[in-house]
RNA sequence: GCUCCCGUAGUUCAACGGAUAGAACAAGGGUUUCCUAAACCUUAGAUACAGGUUCGAUUCCUGUCGGGGGUACCA
């Protein structure tokens, strides 16, 4: 029901165009977008130059029956520019209506989708051997923003934390422990105790191959159910767990299930059966291999790749030589246990870029097992240092994700003594923590997801330009006003009418809302989300300075107010989908 | 070698195939007896290169150059 007016104006032109005598099938391909400059009205519609090229007639003539034929009144006022563009500027009336409807909306103008769906997002996924660091925001704050976007719009998801709890690492982790372990430094702090096993392990293993072979040994060992090593990664996976529960409570994100891999091991030894059942797998030089299924071109198939003697095989390995699971076995079990058990049709993966090729192969592995399954691998950049180049993850030199979020919150806590109006330590505290974490986070969804991230603590925590700051102090702004504001006020029952320029535009932002949500899950890009709350937010405060709202007239005050009161649910809930919270004062 | 991703102002980032490529930071100039100046207003400044498709290309295709990733027992 609620229609957007990008809709509605699509809806207009059509019957327009069908007046003109074009067929329903013609008619269906006919858009109406946002105009990218507000020179040329807000909305535009290509149709006249593409029906014009393919009717062979003059696009600027058909356009002028086009618009003969199209009733907009009361809505727009509609033009012709350029080649033949149908531009629509909204009328300011048109507006205001939409703006008062939005009044009483609990859904501020986002539709909710007419066929939802049940999508399994997978993200975060840290080593639970290792404390959490900068490498792992991505995945985290860019997943948890898409459940959240994707729950508002109605489909069904179920977030899973697939933890890296049985990989190569626990091989090392094991085989440290057993020779290293200083249980008093365990008990003292369990996380460092653990990273130094990791490392002793991790450095020993690039300089020794005895110790990378002894690693695997133990690795097989756990995972065919050794006891002692099943003992000491119980203990293991506790500790882990505490910590990460910690970080997951600052970063407010929370999961429906932590199935790490771990939990798949029982699967394990099924799919490896069933592969070699299928025909699909083989061995090859000791391990048990998946390779190409011999369809379309050798450059697009992820199982071969040219080396310098021509095409090779490129296989996933699903069982290795020594006779242990690898990361593609426990994916594609875990593939069956989200059909199976949870009903999945979609499962998306939001896991660095680096993975690509392990994705394409599992999820051809997966189509020729007989999945009918939606799969997508939601891929990110990789995060680089101020020189540009990437963190890497094995220099062990990583910020931990913890000190970055503590260095966060200390540097609002700096700007906050400046600058606040609180003068309560401890409101001044949490609105640190809080001011924080969330500038770290809109800095991640602020980027464009495939784009290469520079770290740079310094000016994510800045606190001015296009931060997560400047959206909450609009919102501050608008709290403000309604403190001060005498006596009640019934916003359902005002008459919105819209003089000023920034009126117009900050309601032309609002009623954007509704058509900037649903595109964020097209290509799964919160940034676009990111940026509309920049623009809405610049709308406001410019509306702020030029148009005072507490001493206006009665009539206009009312309207503005509820542009105010608008301007302040849309920044609210935008931002509660970017998994970001707002302060009443700051 | 093959393959995937990325090349946009000095810097960090935007831009469903649309019109005169937007912001922010940094630099310059202004705004506060007035609802929170973490703000507003304003001045400068960019699509790596060469072709192609198109009425129209930052966007799609081909090639070149540059950066990064992946390329069988790591995840």
């Amino acid at each position: 029901m609620a229609m957007t007016l990008a809709e509605e104006l699509k809806g207009r032109l059509r019957a327009g165009l069908a007046a003109c005598g074009f067929d329903e099938a013609v008619l269906e391909r006919v858009g109406v977008s946002q105009s990218a400059d507000l020179r040329f009205g807000d909305y535009q519609s290509n149709a006249a130059m593409v029906l014009a090229k393919e009717a062979k007639q003059n696009p600027r003539a058909l356009a002028e029956a086009v618009v003969a034929k199209t009733d907009v009144s009361g809505l727009a006022e509609m033009e012709i520019a350029g080649p033949g563009f149908l531009n629509f500027r909204v009328l300011p009336e048109a507006f205001a209506k939409r703006v008062a409807g939005l009044c009483g909306d609990e859904r501020l103008g986002v539709a909710q989708v007419t066929e939802p769906e049940r999508i399994v997002l997978d993200f975060s996924a840290p080593n639970v051997a290792k404390p959490m660091h900068v490498g792992h925001i991505r995945s985290t704050i860019i997943g948890d923003s898409l459940s959240r976007i994707g729950r508002f719009l109605g489909h069904e998801v179920i977030t899973d934390n697939h933890l890296g709890d049985w990989g190569t690492q626990f091989g090392m982790v094991v085989w440290a422990w057993k020779k290293e372990l200083n249980r008093e430094a365990l008990e003292a702090d369990p996380l460092a105790e653990l990273l130094r096993l990791y490392r002793l392990a991790s450095e020993g293993g690039k300089a020794d191959e005895v110790i990378r072979e002894a690693c695997r040994k133990e690795l097989v060992k756990l995972q065919q159910g050794d006891a002692e090593n099943f003992a000491i990664w119980t203990e293991c996976v506790g500790y882990s767990l505490r910590g990460l529960e910690r970080m997951y409570v600052r970063l407010g994100v929370e999961f429906d299930h932590w199935k790490g891999e771990s939990s798949y091991n029982e699967r394990l030894q099924r799919v490896v059966d069933s592969l070699i059942a299928a025909g699909l797998a083989r061995e090859s030089n000791g391990a048990l291999c998946v390779f190409s299924s011999g369809e379309g071109k050798p450059e697009e198939d992820p199982f071969r790749i040219q080396k310098k003697e021509g095409w090779e095989d490129n296989p996933m390995l699903v069982r290795k030589s020594d006779g242990g699971f690898n990361y593609a076995t426990t994916d594609l079990a875990t593939i069956d246990f989200r059909v199976e058990e949870w009903g999945a049709k979609k499962i998306l993966y939001v896991v660095d870029h680096r993975q690509s090729l392990h994705f394409r192969q599992l999820f051809d592995v997966a189509r020729r097992r007989g999945y009918d399954l939606d799969l997508a691998h939601v891929s990110f950049g990789t995060i680089l240092g101020k020189d540009g180049k990437p963190l890497k993850t094995r220099s062990g030199d990583l910020p931990q994700l913890e000190d970055v979020l503590n260095d966060a919150r200390d540097a609002a806590r700096v700007t906050i003594e400046e600058r606040s109006k609180l003068d309560d330590a401890a409101e001044k505290d949490a609105l640190a923590e809080l001011i924080g974490i969330s500038a770290v986070k809109f800095t991640e969804l602020s980027h464009h997801r495939m784009s290469d991230y520079v770290f740079d603590l310094e000016k994510m925590v800045a606190l001015e330009g296009d931060t997560a700051p400047y959206l909450q102090y609009s919102y501050v702004r608008v709290r403000s006003i309604f403190r001060k504001v005498e006596g009640e006020v019934d916003l359902k029952a005002v008459a919105v009418q819209l003089e000023e320029d920034a009126e117009v535009h900050l309601a032309r932002m609002l009623v954007r809302f509704g058509e900037t949500v649903p595109v964020v899950l097209d290509d799964y890009r919160p940034n676009l989300l990111a940026t509309y709350l920049l623009e809405l937010a610049r709308a406001f405060h410019s509306f702020f300075e030029a148009c005072p709202v507490l001493k206006a007239e009665e009539g206009v005050r009312n309207s503005r107010l509820v542009l105010c009161d608008t301007t302040a649910r849309v920044l609210e809930k935008g931002l509660s989908l970017l998994g970001i919270a707002v302060p009443e004062r700051m």
